[in-house]
DNA sequence: AATATTGATGAATATTTATGCAATTTTTAT
DNA sequence: ATAAAAATTGCATAAATATTCATCAATATT
């Protein structure tokens, strides 16, 4: 037996590589691994993983991982130099050429909190939504920018 | 309750508006609102709208509906695609590619209640007249674009 | 070191969900 | 309109999943 940490994992790589229809499947899956366990456990993991089950066109059920949300990445590795405010509107400035990349991933991203964007070569012209605040933009863009 | 349709609207309006746990749960919801059903039903009928168990941060379980599919480009040969405000921009959303012809139309036909456009890849920005309401801008717009 | 506290886990079980089947209704084809 | 086919639904039940409870291991506290 391995860690926790270890088996949940797995469980990630088994759901990822496998069309799971149930815990039991994961379970044989699991033992055939080298990691056996209980439907219990398995049922706990699965909870604390955020694993949820969904329903596939074909018609049968399968367990699925969250969408990873992107992990935050260094401003500049996205090109990201600076934000500013102005009433509803936000310019962020990036360096060259790298606007429209950067604009595409505000739209991706951060679409309920800024209704719509247009990039030039090194700018960024965000439009907020009405009922955003500027630190919820922030803190939106946060989640795929390190800011600061 | 009448057709089976308008059912898979409730179900879809309550899962929604609650934080539903349990199919039973969501039988007593169906039931206060005139459509009774059973648990069979409401399994199949879930699993026809796609719905998906998931976890919630807190801990707890909750059906959610799918996230609402590829927008349904009903496309407009224009390439319209939406239009939302905030404060005197409006932002327009196209099929890619379509922002800077849609832009020109609009320089062209709506210059009275827009004083300006600027263009992206898919989005077009326009800085609304000071003297002109959202629903005037909308009106200017669908005698060129079919809107809805 | 002895004792408490916390976290993990399995076994058993309660709870929840999916489905086979039969009855019934709706739709389609003749 | 009538027969045949397809769809819908509830009931009963099978299947799947979540949780309670007891136990044990690891770590913290006195």
């Amino acid at each position: 037996m391995k860690t926790k940490t270890q088996r949940l994992q797995l469980i990630r790589q088994l759901l990822t590589e496998n069309t799971v229809t149930s815990q039991e499947e994961l379970m044989d899956l699991m033992k055939k691994n080298g990691s056996p366990l209980t439907q219990s456990t398995l049922s706990r993991d699965m909870k604390e993983l955020n694993v949820s089950k969904t329903v596939l066109l074909g018609g049968g059920y399968r367990y699925v991982l969250p969408r990873l949300s992107p992990t935050p990445v260094k401003s500049d590795e996205k090109g990201f130099v600076s934000i500013a405010f102005s009433g509803n509107i936000a310019v962020v400035k990036t360096r060259a050429g790298y606007a429209s990349r950067l604009a595409y991933e505000i739209d991706e991203n951060a679409s309920d909190v800024v209704i719509g964007t247009v990039a030039g070569e090194d700018t960024v012209i965000l439009v907020l939504n009405e009922k955003s605040t500027r630190e919820q933009v922030v803190a939106a863009l946060s989640t795929f920018i390190k800011i600061q």
